[in-house]
DNA sequence: CGCGAGGTACGATGCAAGTAGAACCTATGG
DNA sequence: CCATAGGTTCTACTTGCATCGTACCTCGCG
């Protein structure tokens, strides 16, 4: 139950098995609301996720289960949600699981300085 | 009885600069939480408050009805007071009445970018 | 001196959001 | 082929928060 690295990096039109990613509710850039970023952030169970995503290698992946949020598994899939339709994260299927990333280099483009609060703290 | 008479501080009325910002529940910089000021920033009325704001000169006051929140008189006072307590305005009194100004300076130094976000917004 | 304007404090209320349990889904692996 | 792990969805509960009305305060001004 470790968390693979699989080397995830989007370059360009890397698919995986995933060949629409704005189906699954993932907004555009230009269509993440700054508001709404910032309520997913006020949340600090979100926050906490955020920020650990920020201390780790660009594109690293994880499982929701694998931050042990101290909420049961229904409410770490409702903050995933949250933190996947304001635009922070980035769900990807494996098949048998799911793994979150932090859509790091799009935040810093459509909100520059944002993330580098949160790691900031 | 349940107003404690806290010590008359203006000893001019066009004071604008208040040296001491603990008096009135602002927070020092250092005591400023990011969570804390998103969470204030996620809120449309109080977002619209920091963003007019933002379009004026630095050091700007206005009153709290200045901005006809389209809310109670009440409720405005209580956004007033979030933004305050998380340290995004500053109350100055004026006897008669009091008036807001942005923490710009303050603001830019503890969480770099973030008032640039929310002008851009 | 009382009145009004601008704000604050308090209690109540209604809705949004966090939370959990249970049922369900999908792919992996024995 | 079923058991299991990881996630999602549904429903319900509960907390938090925005909102309002009312009462009250403090000036400045008739």
């Amino acid at each position: 139950m470790q968390v693979e690295p699989m080397e995830n990096l989007r370059s360009g039109c890397d698919e995986r098995r995933n060949p629409v990613p704005d189906e699954e509710g993932h907004p555009t850039p230009e269509e993440m609301d700054l508001r709404t970023v910032l309520h997913a952030l006020s949340d600090p169970h979100r926050y906490r996720v955020i920020a650990r995503f920020l201390r780790e290698p660009d594109g690293t992946e994880r499982t929701c289960a694998s931050f042990q949020l101290p909420v049961s598994k229904s409410t770490t899939s409702h903050h995933f949600k949250v933190m996947r339709e304001a635009g922070l994260l980035r769900m990807v299927d494996h098949g048998n699981s799911r793994t979150a990333v932090l859509r790091r280099a799009e935040l810093d483009a459509r909100f520059p300085g944002l993330l580098d609060l949160v790691s900031k703290g």
